[in-house]
DNA sequence: CACTTGACAACAA
DNA sequence: CTTGTTGCCAAGT
């Protein structure tokens, strides 16, 4: 069964584990399929019947990019602080403790 | 089929 | 900080 490019992106977003966070550019290249673009693209359709912990992917510069597409600019972060990643002027603080890379 | 858009990456200036 | 370019590739128009 192919699943759609979406699909493909949310199972590697699931394996963000709780408390990490992680980029377009890793989760494109853990696919191995397209680019970062396809990432946002897909979680741009994300809805919450995906349960995708799209707050965990930012930019590769540990901005929360996103955040603008999100029902409130500032959901995006406070999930993130609430998981025990810290966020300060839309930026990951710790980017690198926090980082999350596919094994 | 052609063109545009997009939650990007990476670099240059 | 901004602006520009190139690469990337699916979906929408």
């Amino acid at each position: 069964m192919e699943k759609n490019y979406f699909e493909q992106v949310y199972e590697a977003v699931r394996q963000v584990p709780h408390g990490r966070v992680s980029t377009y550019g890793i989760i494109a290249d853990y696919l191995a399929l397209g680019s970062a673009r396809m990432v946002g693209w897909a979680l741009n359709h994300c809805k919450p019947h995906d349960q995708v912990p799209a707050h965990r992917i930012v930019n590769r510069n540990g901005e929360l990019t996103g955040r603008n597409h999100w029902p409130h600019p500032d959901m995006m972060a406070q999930l993130l602080e609430s998981e025990g990643v810290k966020v300060k002027n839309n930026k990951v603080v710790d980017l690198e403790k926090v980082l999350w890379r596919p094994v």
